[in-house]
DNA sequence: CATGAATGAGAATTCATTCAT
DNA sequence: TATGAATGAATTCTCATTCAT
């Protein structure tokens, strides 16, 4: 009955594990994969690298668990997504744009986390040694991403307020029109992140526009 | 049209000095800053490290150099949009439509080009080590293209085909819309550029949607 | 004599760290700063590069370590400067002019130690790149040699043998008057050290020169 | 008849050679042998390496020729030392004490140069790598001291104001009470030269303690 | 099982010296 | 003759990985 994947389970090993997990996640997030030493796994994670390396087998290794691990990462961006789109009650055409408007702000402030920045900057700059993992990441996250906010913005095709032949097509419009000028820009710039007035704005311009050319 | 005004002075020296960034610049595109030696740039420029090292001072100022020096690679992607918004002779509503979608598909070939993203991943890979350089190529080319955008597209709101009030914003719109799709799916997957068929595709939607939001 | 106290503390890695110092003062002592490289000191020692690392940083880390240690050379130089005066019992000049031959001997055997010289070389070679090290031996060594000195001859000042107003200076002039010809000549001529003839004329010409000048 | 060295002889030849040796003091004093790179000579003399290897053969052929030339820096020493006596005009012992005092300041004012302490350092350092070198300074400057000090206290000894019988050994007290406790300590602390004050004070404490060993 | 040490290679950088132009 | 380039080795330091205890 405790097929569930142990959700406390504490052997001196597992502990061990997580703790190396969450202390080279940080480390390769900081530093790059390039950046990162296994001494300095070991040391911040206060193992021996025997550990390290019994537990992971190889750098390559523990990467990759790290990257696959952090796809979950990506839950979180969808659950808000789901939620915000959630919250709205739209009945009307100036009543979706409210809403969409506060949808786009939500996105926009989980894609700007700085966890989340980082861990794309570090795929990107892996993409070419480690193709698979960008591609499962990409899947798992921006993608995935766009399919949620098609998936949220049906009903309203449906019912009718909007006026779409392609849902996917436009829930990347909405999702880029919220997002790309300042994921953009943040990844360029990492320590000049938007505020939230610039947030805002960006937010209630992107739903003005998606309204605008694709409501009834 | 990529005639480089081939400077002429050629002395041995010159001559080297050009080899060595044009390789160094091949190799820090393929393999990353960390991920190239200052070995493998002398040899496959074909010079001794010293040469190199009396040049270029460090590989930190052989990088940099190089990152500056592709500011230009900018220039052309401006060009382009540039010289796509001149083809257009749109009186029109519709006219303006077929006029962007042809400015989306050049803007959007342009920055599909392999060594455009290769740069952009670079870039953003170092952005944490060499954030004036990050920050210079952020103005130099994502940000001057929307601005070049803006320029282009200001015309059409004189002659009230466009109505828009922040010009800015509305040429981030358009080449995001145009861009965002496509190039967000290739900093992930450079292997799988998409093809001729889905450009026009993105190109053709991205025009559409830009002018139902923005057309009068 | 030389019995050093044998740190009870001997794991292996204690072993290795002496074995590192040991023969790191060996080659510093002998070839310089410069002159001696980490790898050299790694293979003199059986130890490997890492270990030598990570036991002292860096080469400076090694070098200071080492010159901080010798120090306590300097602690045996001292203590035969007291035995030697301990050993004068005397009441009148003559005896204590004898008494003083006798020290003045003990003293430049002391400093004409082969090890003393070549480290006095080294610390003076780099005083530039090191003067905290410098300095600091500069104090352990030749300053507080002299400060012992006029602590031991002080007695004699108050038994009125001598006359003496600066007993620092006076000491001063006792310990070069015994040292300096010999020992700045040691200093060039390292191959040259003068033997004990020549030791004892100079001891005992430095003690009459001492008692001539200030003897009541 | 212009048998002289060719006093001011400037074929361009000789200039360049003349400023090569000129910078390489200069860097030789400063950084040591080592610390040296015949780069740095080079481009501090404004020629070309092949000029310095033509001229020179060697790094090492370069450090002789400096280091013999810099044996004439002696010359001056020897000069102060000489005409610091000549203004001597003693017929008295307390006429002399204040004579020697005169001496001993103007010694050691010329010992406390900068240029003379660095050569100094820089020669005692190596000292094992150039003991011929070494040698041959030692003669040509602290040695020759002591003899021209001998040679000028000579008068005095016969006149039977000073009694002496090792007069040699006499000028090596005289010069080293003079000398020794600044230039020892001015060796390893070369940043804290004793101002005009203490130079005082040590040179009248020499010379007394001098006449009070020595004069009749 | 975990600690320290070892291995073996590789990176950045510098140097003394020599060649070609 | 002088300049830049080349050579080839050395130096400091770091890394990923594997033994031995």
């Amino acid at each position: 009955m405790n097929a569930l994947p142990e959700p406390a389970s504490s052997s001196r090993t597992e502990q061990k594990r997580r703790a190396i997990l969450a202390e080279a996640t940080t480390l390769f997030l900081r530093n790059g994969y390039r950046g990162t030493s296994m001494d300095e796994v070991a040391s911040a994670a206060a193992v021996s690298k025997q550990t390290v390396y019994k537990q992971f087998t190889d750098k390559e290794g523990l990467f990759r668990e790290i990257i696959a691990g952090v796809a979950q990462n990506a839950d979180a961006i969808v659950e808000t997504i789901r939620s915000a789109f959630g919250a709205v009650r739209a009945a009307t055409r100036e009543e979706l744009e409210t809403g969409l408007a506060s949808v786009a702000r939500a996105y926009l402030d989980a894609v700007l986390e700085p966890q989340v920045l980082s861990l794309r900057r570090l795929i990107i700059a892996e993409a070419e040694q480690f193709p698979d993992l960008a591609e499962s990441y990409f899947r798992a996250a921006p993608s995935r991403g766009i399919d949620t906010t098609a998936a949220c913005l049906a009903p309203y095709v449906e019912s009718g307020i909007l006026v779409v032949t392609d849902v996917q097509l436009a829930a990347a419009h909405f999702a880029y029109l919220a997002l790309a000028v300042a994921q953009d820009r943040a990844l360029f710039l990492p320590s000049r992140l938007p505020g939230a007035k610039e947030r805002k704005r960006l937010a209630t311009a992107a739903a003005r526009a998606f309204i605008a050319a694709y409501a009834a």
